[in-house]
RNA sequence: GGGCGCUUAGCUCAGCGGUUCAGAGCACUGCAUUCACAUUGCAGGGGUCGUAGGUUCGAAUCCUACAGCGCCCACCA
C-alpha cells in the first residue's frame, strides 16, 4: 500500500529524512554504486578555505556541482564528487591571530609551534562548518574522501612536487623586489595583490650636479639660482630616495644627452650617484628623468642589474627605515620617513613642485595594507616553460573554459607571467622541504640581509625527508627553512593529490583521473585554475579536467558585490530556512542564465518555494488518481489516446530533450525555465485539468486508465529530470509513486538517452 | 593604460537578422474559487529594446562612435 502525501509540502523534515536516506544507501561514493555504473565521471570542489562560511557564490557553485553529478549519477557514471577545503595560509593564519589579539596576545609570544597547535585547535573547530552547510543544500559529495590541504597525504603531494620541480632546475632561490605586506610580515605573489585608485602626489624633486654648491637662500633670493643645475626627477614615493643608486634617463632624450655619465648629489645621503642612460625610461612621463631605487622597486631592479648599481636596502621587513636610510631616518616608519624627507627637501630648497596624482596603489589583498616592494631572499618557480603549457592546454582545446571567452582573460597572464614567488614567511602552511647547513632562514636573518644574505655553509638541501647530514660539509645542524609555501602552490595539486598522487599504486588516480568538470568563478582563473592545469601536465602527464565552467558571480539586487563586511550579504542558510533547499537551489538555478553577474533576487527563490508547492499538489493528484484500485505501473511510454494526451506527450518529449541539451551545455537557468514551464503550463494547468475530464467521461475503466498513466508516466519522468535541480522534494515524491521496481531516485536512470 | 562584459516592462531577466521579436517571473488591476494547490486559476494594464549614426528589403538582434555600470590585467616612476 502506498502512503498518502500530506497537503503540504513540508521541506524541514523531509530535507534531513532524504539526506540521511542518500548517505546510508551509499551512493555518494562511487565504489557503492551499482555494478552498471562503469564510465567514471569526476568533480573536484574547490576548496573552501577552512576560514569559510557558506555564502551564495559557494551555493551557486554547490548547485551546479550538484546538478552536474546528480545528472550524471543517473546517467550511468560512476560519479565521484570529492569535497574538501584549503588550509588558506594568511587569511587562517591572521584569523588566529586577531583571535589571539583580543587576548592580547601575538603569534610572536606563543612561538611557532604553539602558534601552530592553535590554528590546529581553530581548525578543528570551525574548519567542517562549511562542509556540513553543503550537506544542508543538498551536494551528493563522497564524504568518505574528504581532503584538507594539510593533511598528512597532501603535505606529502606538496613536498614531492617542491622537490620535483628543484630537480628539474625550476625552482630556485634569488635575492629579488618582491611585494611584501609589512603587516602580514610575508612576500606575495602578483595575483596577491588588489590595485587600488589613489589619488597621491608626485613630488618634483631636484638633484643637484655634482661640484656644484647648494643654493643659499640669499642667493636664491638674488636670482642666482638658474645658474646651478639640477636634474629634477619625479616620485610618488620620496622616501625611497635614500636609497637611490642613480639617476636614469632614456638615452635618446636630447634634454639629458650631455648628462649621462655626470653624477648628481643625493640630497639628504649626500652621495654621489650617476646619471645612466636606460631605454626603460619614458622621456613624456614626468619629467623624463627617474631616480633609481634597485631595492625597493620593481623597475629600479631591473636598471640596476642592468648596470651593476650597488643596492641600498633602507626599509626593513617590517616597514621600518634602516640605518642604510642615514641617521635623520633610521627607525622611522615608512610614512613618518615620507614626512621627514619632504621636510629636509622643503628646507634644502629642493623640492620643485609638488603635483597632484592619481594612481593604482597595490594592496594586500587579505589584511589590504599597502604593498612595499622590497629586495629579499624568496624560492621563485620558473614560469617560461610552465607558462607554455598552460597555454597549449587551452589553445589546443584540450581544456575548455565555459564560456569561451575567459580563454582570453588565461592565456593573456600566461603570456607575460613573472616568475612565481612561492615562498611566504607567514607559520601556518606547509614548510619548505629545504634544510639548510648551519643556519636558519627565519626572520631575524631577514631582517639584516643587507649586511649578510648568505646562509650557513652555503648548503642547501632539498628533500622530501630530513637528511642526515650536510652533503657538503657532513655538519649535521641543519635548520628546515622557516618559510611556507603559497597556499597556492598546494591547491594546484588539488585534482590529483586529493586522488592520491604522487602514489603510483593509487587506484583512485588510476580510476578517476583526469576529471571532466571544474566549475569555480571568474576571479581565480590565474590564480588557481592556470596553475592546477600546468601542474597536471608536469606531475601527471595529463590534464587535471575537461571543461572549465565559470559561473556567474552573485551580485545583490543593486549591482554590488555580496560582503560581510558591507552587510550586503545573503546567507543561503537563511533562505534554506525560510524557503527550504529545493526552493532555494532552484531559485538560484533559474537565474543562472549564462551572463557573467547575477543580480539576486529573492523573488525568484520564492518562486522556487511556489514551485516546489506546485510539484506536490500536481503528484497529490495524480497519487489520487492512482494509487486507488490501480496495480503498479511500469516504466513504458503509455499509448496516447486524445488529442490532450498526445499533445502532453509531445510536449514532454520536446522539453525533456531540451532541458537535457541545456544540461550538457551547462545552462542551467535555461534548463531550470524549460522544466518550470512544462510542469506548471503544460502540465498542470492545461492537461491535468483536460486529465479531470477524460477520466469523468471515460466510459470503460480502461480508458481512465490510459489517461491515469499518462499522469503518472509524465510526473515519473518529470520528477527525474528535475532531481538535479530539487533533489529532496523529487526523491520524497518519488518514494510514494506506484511504480514497480522502485529504487532510489538518486539512481534511476535519466529519462533522455544521449546521442 | 590595455582588455572583457552588461545596459529590453516598476524589479530580476529571456530573446541576439524575418509570420508568435516585443516575452517570462515577481509586483500591479479585475474576475473566479467547496472539485491537487490561494504558495491557486483566468483575464488585463505596462516597454519608441542606453544614446547617435550606419549596413540591410527588413535590426532589440550586425557594424561604428558615445555614455553609464561592473569586472579582469598592468612595475610607468
Amino acid at each position: 500500500m502506498q502512503k498518502e502525501l500530506p497537503s503540504a509540502y513540508d521541506p524541514k523534515t523531509t530535507e534531513s529524512k532524504i539526506y540521511e536516506l542518500w548517505e546510508k544507501s551509499g551512493f555518494f561514493n562511487p565504489d557503492k554504486l551499482p555494478k552498471t555504473h562503469k564510465k567514471t565521471f569526476t568533480i573536484t570542489i574547490p576548496p573552501p578555505n577552512v576560514t569559510g562560511e557558506l555564502h551564495m557564490g559557494h551555493a551557486l557553485n554547490a548547485v551546479i556541482q550538484d546538478a552536474i553529478i546528480r545528472r550524471k549519477r543517473m546517467q550511468g557514471y560512476k560519479t565521484l564528487w570529492i569535497p574538501g577545503t584549503d588550509h588558506a595560509g594568511i587569511a587562517t593564519q591572521n584569523k588566529v591571530e586577531q583571535k589571539l589579539k583580543k587576548e592580547n596576545l601575538s603569534r610572536f609570544d606563543l612561538g611557532r609551534d604553539k602558534f601552530i597547535e592553535e590554528v590546529w585547535k581553530w581548525k578543528e573547530q570551525y574548519g567542517n562548518i562549511i562542509l556540513h552547510q553543503l550537506k544542508q543544500i543538498g551536494a551528493s559529495c563522497d564524504w568518505s574522501r574528504a581532503r584538507f590541504t594539510m593533511d598528512d597525504g597532501y603535505a606529502n603531494s606538496v613536498s614531492e612536487a617542491f622537490v620535483k620541480y628543484y630537480n628539474k632546475g625550476w625552482l630556485y632561490r634569488a635575492l629579488r623586489v618582491v611585494n611584501w605586506c609589512i603587516r602580514c610580515g610575508t612576500s606575495l605573489s602578483d595575483l596577491e595583490l588588489e590595485y587600488k585608485g589613489e589619488n597621491g602626489k608626485l613630488w618634483h624633486i631636484r638633484y643637484k650636479l655634482e661640484n656644484q654648491h647648494l643654493p643659499k637662500k640669499t642667493e636664491i633670493q638674488n636670482s642666482k639660482i638658474s645658474e646651478v643645475r639640477y636634474i629634477i626627477v619625479a616620485t610618488t614615493r620620496p622616501e625611497t630616495m635614500l636609497g637611490d643608486a642613480a639617476v636614469a634617463v632614456n638615452p635618446k632624450d636630447e634634454r639629458y644627452k650631455d648628462l649621462i655619465g655626470k653624477n648628481v648629489v643625493l640630497p639628504i645621503q649626500n652621495r654621489n650617484i650617476p646619471i645612466i642612460a636606460d631605454y626603460a625610461v619614458d622621456p613624456s612621463f614626468g619629467t623624463g628623468a627617474v631616480k633609481v631605487t634597485p631595492l625597493h622597486d620593481f623597475n629600479d631592479w631591473e636598471i640596476a642589474q642592468r648596470h651593476n648599481l650597488p643596492q641600498y636596502k633602507i626599509i626593513n621587513e617590517r616597514g621600518r627605515m634602516t640605518k642604510g636610510a642615514g641617521a635623520v631616518c633610521e627607525g622611522l616608519k615608512i610614512n613618518e620617513c615620507r614626512e621627514k624627507v619632504l621636510e629636509e627637501l622643503a628646507k634644502q630648497n629642493l623640492l620643485e613642485k609638488t603635483e597632484d596624482f592619481a594612481h593604482q596603489v597595490p594592496h594586500c589583498y587579505r589584511c589590504d595594507s599597502i604593498i612595499e616592494p622590497l629586495a629579499n631572499l624568496q624560492w621563485f618557480l620558473k614560469m617560461d616553460q610552465l607558462a607554455k603549457t598552460a597555454m597549449r592546454a587551452v589553445k589546443k582545446r584540450e581544456v575548455k573554459f565555459v564560456p569561451k571567452r575567459w580563454d582570453e582573460i588565461y592565456i593573456d597572464w600566461l603570456k607575460n607571467v613573472r616568475d612565481w614567488c612561492v615562498s611566504r614567511q607567514i607559520w601556518w602552511g606547509h614548510r619548505l622541504p629545504v634544510w639548510f647547513c648551519g643556519k636558519s632562514d627565519g626572520f631575524q636573518e631577514r631582517m639584516d640581509l643587507d649586511e649578510d644574505i648568505k646562509v650557513g655553509c652555503g648548503q642547501i638541501i632539498v628533500s622530501g625527508e630530513k637528511p642526515r647530514n650536510c652533503p657538503s660539509c657532513k655538519g649535521t645542524n641543519l635548520k628546515q627553512s622557516e618559510d611556507v609555501l603559497d597556499t597556492w602552490f598546494s591547491s594546484a595539486l588539488w585534482p590529483f593529490a586529493t586522488l592520491g598522487w604522487p602514489d603510483k599504486k593509487s587506484k583512485d588516480l588510476k580510476t578517476f583521473y583526469p576529471t571532466q568538470v571544474l566549475s569555480t568563478d571568474r576571479g581565480i582563473i590565474n590564480l588557481w585554475v592556470a596553475r592546477m592545469i600546468f601542474s597536471s601536465y608536469e606531475f601527471t602527464g595529463q590534464k587535471p579536467f575537461d571543461n572549465v565552467i565559470i559561473h556567474a558571480t552573485v551580485l545583490t539586487k543593486d549591482g554590488r558585490r555580496m560582503s560581510k563586511s558591507l552587510g550586503t550579504g545573503i546567507d543561503p542558510l537563511q533562505l534554506i530556512d525560510k524557503y527550504g533547499a529545493d526552493a532555494t537551489r532552484f531559485g538560484i538555478a533559474y537565474q543562472a542564465m549564462g551572463g557573467q553577474d547575477i543580480r539576486f533576487a529573492e523573488e525568484h527563490i520564492m518562486a522556487g518555494k511556489k514551485f516546489c508547492n506546485k510539484l506536490w499538489n500536481i503528484s497529490r493528484f495524480v497519487l489520487l488518481q492512482t494509487t486507488k484500485d490501480e496495480s503498479p505501473m511500469t516504466n513504458r511510454i503509455p499509448k496516447p489516446k486524445s488529442q490532450s494526451d498526445k499533445k502532453i506527450l509531445s510536449q514532454f518529449n520536446k522539453m525533456s530533450k531540451l532541458a537535457d541539451k541545456y544540461l550538457e551545455q551547462y545552462q542551467f537557468g535555461h534548463a531550470a525555465h524549460a522544466l518550470y514551464d512544462f510542469v506548471w503550463h503544460d502540465f498542470a494547468d492545461v492537461y491535468l485539468e483536460e486529465s479531470k475530464k477524460q477520466i469523468a467521461r471515460a466510459e470503460t475503466k480502461k480508458q481512465a486508465e490510459i489517461t491515469k498513466t499518462i499522469l503518472l508516466y509524465i510526473l515519473t519522468q518529470t520528477l527525474k529530470l528535475l532531481h538535479p535541480f530539487t533533489p529532496f522534494i523529487t526523491e520524497e515524491i518519488y518514494s510514494t509513486l506506484p511504480i514497480k521496481d522502485k529504487k532510489l531516485l538518486i539512481v534511476e536512470s535519466w529519462p533522455v538517452k544521449s546521442k
